[in-house]
DNA sequence: TCTGAGTCAATAGC
DNA sequence: GCTATTGACTCAGA
């Protein structure tokens, strides 16, 4: 190794900078001067550096570039205008070009240098495609036939190489094979996309591209060329369910303008000034971001460059292309690009995956300053799986960061190197062929190591796809033979834990005793908790030991793997669209795709076509089509399979009474000690048996059984997006039936099994949201509940864990007593919190704030007369309070989301019940309900009846007697109660002059402007008289709604085609 | 910037 | 000691 070889500027218009597995070749758009404008790479507090030359790039800021970039390639940006070409380097263009081969030289290759890695082998200016002309790499790209390697991709680079897998750097970051794969997509797109604005005559091209037969075709006639990113992508991705397109409308591959014709594709230029159809695109990607739980910021951020708002904007209101300025197009164009290529969406999507599992991190942090000596280096490792909340850290920015992440990294390796020896024998043969590879602890940055880990990396895909073959094979089989257990046990463990007993119990002091290695408890075992970070769909699998389970987590393990449980629940939903006549077009649509492939098309788009079309439909009604894509896209052989497995099923929780452990199968044991490792609750569904002598079973029972997570390889959030509608009324009644059957209380149970606190569970088992009013997030704990429901062993489980939680407190409390002071806290849970701090810590705290009385009526009152009211309303509230106004904004957010969600429930009751379950789920929610009464009705009936009746200030209002009014034409009016009359009455409730005539005015115009009345059934949707004093108490809150209502009535007037306007 | 959804955690109440 | 309530907060979308 010699020295450095430094970036090399090519003319005037060319700029090469060596990133870290790949280099970017950059040049600006058209100009004859500079060519490198700025490179920014963000989680580094933004921090920009302007290469103005090429001797600006010195050796040190490249090192850290390159360092950083090996962690963090996601926060790396081009400019604005420059072409980015990235190829592979290392021992690939080594061996593809022997010329360059000679040539190559590592930057920082030091071998005995730790921090920082050296910087892999950068191939020579020759190699580099952007040393020749542009015109030249044009009428080169374009001459290339299908079949020959990419003139750009070193020699002899065959497909193998351009794996899934990609290399590891200088064999020191032995990140996730896996996330190196997105990483490098993601880069991809965003190099991709970022040169999308590129005008003609500007040429693109995919080095990475083996061969040019794997760029996309054209839709006809869309005439518009786009980057080819599906051809950059190193291979097609593992087919899933619910990530692979669909061969209907809406589909990434079947985008109208994003496939380029084939000659584009080919030439791979990028023709600007051609029509685009930007709703289309727009349309796309909404479904796409939708369809993958891919927020607007996350895709505003990694894609287009623009803040979520403006993604927003563009989504919803895309301007036709003609009124669009050239900068106004290019997100149009990045948006095209992104719908190319599904490896951008899992890209994207995983990122979004770890974000969101970033987002969980204060809390884990928090737990980990709190017992920064539990940090372990497995711990820390694991911790710093999560990439993206690692370059987050509030930290990175500096030097130290730097050295912090290279030492993670390093640690990272170390731990991956143990856990090679003993994971999958793939690994431990990488391990012993590797030589200086992953293994040898990447000391050096030799083109040895290099190859070696290639080398690696291909054993490592094989090894993936060797285990993952049986699977495949058996999800694609129609043989009833699989059994669910078949299936499980062909599948590996788990990959995404839901809930990490660890936080709980490192947060716990008390807790935390119960890590007694001698602790049978699986919640007990530190050094096997996974982190709840961890809980990300990208699949990826970051345990607490730092063991990166890739053969098992990676996207095509885990689609593969989620094979039997997907289609096991895929009939689920099947069979519960089947019974739900609201679905029965979509039903049809997709029995004819079940029936002939080839009429898929879209068949869907039949029923699409009598339905609203996607961009006027709001989530609740996309969710059937959204089943129904995932359905379309995979196989339906396994229908025998899980019909056995749906017959073999037992029934749900026992209760006491029943939950003695049931036989254990070797495989249930086998499982319960790999299970017992994570410690998750719903990992440990050992014997998954699916209620079927349940004769009501089937949707809406809390014992329609799921996939267990991991077994299938799907994540706790894949299977909350794919699940069926779930009854969480019966769900959560059988929950507190269980808990209360075997006192277990809500604090061990949320902890636990939900990763919620006590008060969560309470709320949530108090006043369930109907499944289809519930974001994703707010079905985890559904989808939760029901797995742990339909576990034998849940309550056995659950028990032993009160059990030991109340030796380990009385062990301390001991052991404190022995000591001469009191334990302050009492069992680890309720007061924990006091118990672990200091005094002063206590009263540093900000007390929380209890509103009087007086003042909750008075906001009540203000409520009623303005559900939204303006700053200024607020800010003279506040005053007239003395609250700060922000207690009043929150106040006012709090009880507009209360009120609405009591209607719900409310709503539900009054209809006549929830669910089907035989045990009457109405019947006795109601019971149950009925019991709690006062606390349930709490809230609202407060903001009605007590403002009403008891203190009177509805009184004092002269409307406030319009409420029996209000009943008494309600129940007298029945079902032909009108709109206008309710929001005239409650309208008066608002007091002269406020919303009544407005109010009035706007739902009367909706009613009489939309034909049918629809806004009566949709507010009113208890029409029958009222016949018993809930109905009344229901009307009661819907007046006390209705001004709310009105109020999103008259916002979305402004803007909406009142006859599309859901609530 | 506003809003809704979801959640936490302090506290009230049984 | 348990559950219910509720003010406050974060996050994401419009």
């Amino acid at each position: 190794m010699g020295q450095a070889n430094l970036p090399e500027w090519h003319g005037d218009n060319c700029f090469v900078c060596p990133l870290v597995f790949f280099q970017a070749v950059a040049y600006k758009k058209g100009c004859n001067h500079k060519c490198m404008g700025t490179f920014v790479w963000g989680g580094w507090q933004k921090r920009k550096t302007t290469l103005t030359n090429l001797e600006d790039l010195t050796k040190t800021t490249l090192k850290r570039l390159c360092s950083f970039l090996v962690l963090e390639p996601l926060f790396c940006w081009l400019p604005h205008n420059a072409l980015c070409v990235p190829f592979l380097v290392g021992s690939a263009g080594r061996k593809g070009t022997e010329e360059s081969a000679a040539k190559e030289e590592t930057l920082g290759s030091d071998p005995s240098s730790s921090s920082p890695p050296p910087l892999p082998s950068l191939p020579s200016s020759s190699q580099l495609p952007m040393s020749r002309a542009p015109m030249d790499l044009l009428n080169t790209a374009t001459t290339t036939s299908s079949s020959e390697t990419h003139p750009f991709t070193p020699t002899g680079i065959g497909q193998d190489i351009y794996s899934p897998v990609f290399p590891l750097v200088g064999g020191k970051m032995a990140l996730n094979s896996l996330i190196q794969r997105q990483l490098l997509q993601t880069f991809y797109s965003k190099a991709l996309q970022e040169s999308s604005g590129i005008h003609s005559g500007a040429l693109l091209f995919t080095p990475f591209t083996p061969t040019l037969s794997s760029i996309p075709t054209s839709t006809p006639g869309s005439g518009s060329a786009a980057i080819p990113l599906a051809a950059s992508s190193p291979q097609p991705p593992p087919a899933s369910p619910d990530m692979a397109p669909v061969n209907g409308s809406s589909t990434v591959g079947s985008a109208p303008s994003p496939s380029p014709s084939h000659s584009d594709a080919t030439t791979g230029s990028l023709l600007d000034g051609e029509d685009m159809d930007t709703a289309e695109i727009a349309r796309q990607v909404k479904e796409q971001l939708i369809k993958h739980n891919i927020g607007q910021r996350v895709f505003g951020h990694y894609v287009l460059g623009l803040s979520q708002g403006s993604v927003s904007e563009i989504l919803a209101r895309p301007k036709p292309w003609n009124k669009l300025t050239i900068r106004g197009k290019e997100p149009f164009h990045k948006m095209r690009q992104f719908l190319a290529d599904e490896q951008n969406i899992l890209a994207l999507r995983s990122i979004q995956g770890r974000q969101r599992e970033g987002s969980g991190q204060p809390q884990l942090s928090r737990v980990f300053q709190d017992v920064p000596k539990r940090r372990t280096l497995s711990d820390t490792a694991s911790h710093t799986g999560n990439i993206t909340a690692r370059v987050r850290t509030p930290e990175a920015g500096s030097d130290e960061a730097i050295k912090s992440i290279l030492e993670q990294a390093k640690r990272e390796l170390q731990v991956q190197k143990v856990d090679l020896s003993h994971a999958q024998p793939s690994y431990a043969g990488l391990k012993g062929g590797g030589g200086g590879g992953a293994g040898s602890g990447g000391s050096s940055g030799s083109d040895e190591a290099i190859r070696s880990i290639l080398e690696q990396a291909r054993r490592e895909m094989e090894a993936q796809q060797a285990a993952l073959e049986p699977i495949l094979k058996a999800s694609s089989s129609s043989s009833s033979s699989l059994s669910q257990r078949d299936l499980l046990s062909s599948t590996l463990t788990a990959p995404l834990p839901p809930y990490n007993p660890l936080v709980l119990s490192l947060k716990k002091p008390a807790s935390a005793l119960l890590s007694s290695p001698s602790s049978p408890s699986p919640i007990l075992d530190f050094s096997s908790g996974v982190k709840r970070e961890s809980r990300s769909s990208s699949g990826i699998d970051m345990s607490a030991d730092g063991a990166l389970r890739v053969g098992r987590t990676s996207e095509g393990s885990a689609r593969s793997g989620n094979a039997g449980g997907v289609g096991y629940w895929r009939e689920q939903w099947w069979s519960n669209m089947h019974t739900d006549s609201r679905r029965s077009i979509s039903n049809q649509a997709g029995e004819e795709n079940h029936n002939q492939e080839d009429s898929k098309e879209g068949i869907l788009g039949d029923g699409v076509s009598r339905h609203k079309p996607w961009n006027k439909l709001n989530q609740r009604n996309r969710e059937p089509y959204l089943r129904m894509q995932p359905w379309l896209n995979g196989d339906q052989g396994q229908n025998a399979h899980i019909q056995q497995a749906q017959n073999q099923a037992e029934s749900t929780p026992k209760t006491s009474a029943s939950c003695s452990p049931a036989p254990e199968s070797p495989l249930s044991s086998a499982e319960e000690s790999v299970n017992g490792l994570t410690g998750d609750p719903l990992i440990s569904q050992s014997s998954l048996k699916p209620p079927s002598d349940d004769p009501s079973g089937g949707e809406s029972q809390p014992g329609t059984p799921l996939p267990v997570p991991g077994h299938s390889g799907l994540s706790i959030q894949e299977m909350v997006a794919m699940s069926p509608e779930l009854d969480t009324y019966a769900i959560t009644k059988k929950v507190k039936e269980v808990l209360t059957d075997n006192n277990l209380g809500q604090r061990l149970f949320g902890e636990t099994i939900l990763g919620l606190t006590q008060g969560s569970v309470s709320d949530l088992l108090a006043r369930p949201k109907p499944w289809h009013k519930l974001s994703l997030k707010g079905r985890e704990p559904f989808v939760r509940m029901q797995l742990w429901l339909q576990d034998p062993h849940s309550v056995e489980k659950l028990m032993d864990m009160k059990r030991l939680e109340k030796k380990a407190y009385m062990k301390r409390r001991l052991s404190s007593l022995s000591d001469g002071h009191l334990v302050d806290g009492g069992l680890p849970g309720s007061d924990y919190v006091q118990g672990s701090q200091s005094p002063g810590q206590q009263q540093l705290k900000k007390p929380r704030v209890v509103l009087g009385p007086e003042e909750k009526e008075a906001l009540k009152k203000a409520y009623q007369q303005k559900p939204y009211p303006s700053p200024k309303t607020i800010e003279e509230l506040a005053s007239q309070l003395n609250l700060k106004t922000s207690t009043v904004i929150n106040w006012f957010h709090n009880y507009r989301s209360r009120i609405r969600r009591e209607l719900f429930i409310e709503e539900i009751q009054a209809a006549g019940g929830v669910g089907t379950g035989s045990e009457g789920g109405s019947p006795s929610l109601r019971g149950s309900k009925s019991g709690e009464g006062d606390s349930c009705d709490g809230t609202e009936s407060e903001g009605t009846a007590e403002t009403r009746h008891g203190l009177g200030i509805g009184m004092e209002d002269p409307r406030g007697c319009k409420d029996h009014d209000m009943e008494a034409e309600s129940e007298a009016g029945g079902s032909n109660n009108s709109p206008a009359q309710l929001d005239c009455t409650t309208s008066g409730l608002a007091g002269p002059g406020s919303s009544c005539g407005q109010s009035g005015l706007g739902l009367f115009g909706l009613t009489d402007a939309s034909s049918g009345g629809s806004a009566s059934s949709t507010i009113l949707p208890a029409s029958g008289p009222a016949r018993n004093p809930r109905d009344n108490n229901l009307r009661k809150k819907k007046a006390a709604n209705l001004n709310n209502i009105i109020h999103r009535l008259e916002k979305a007037a402004s803007k909406e085609d009142p006859s599309e306007w859901e609530f």
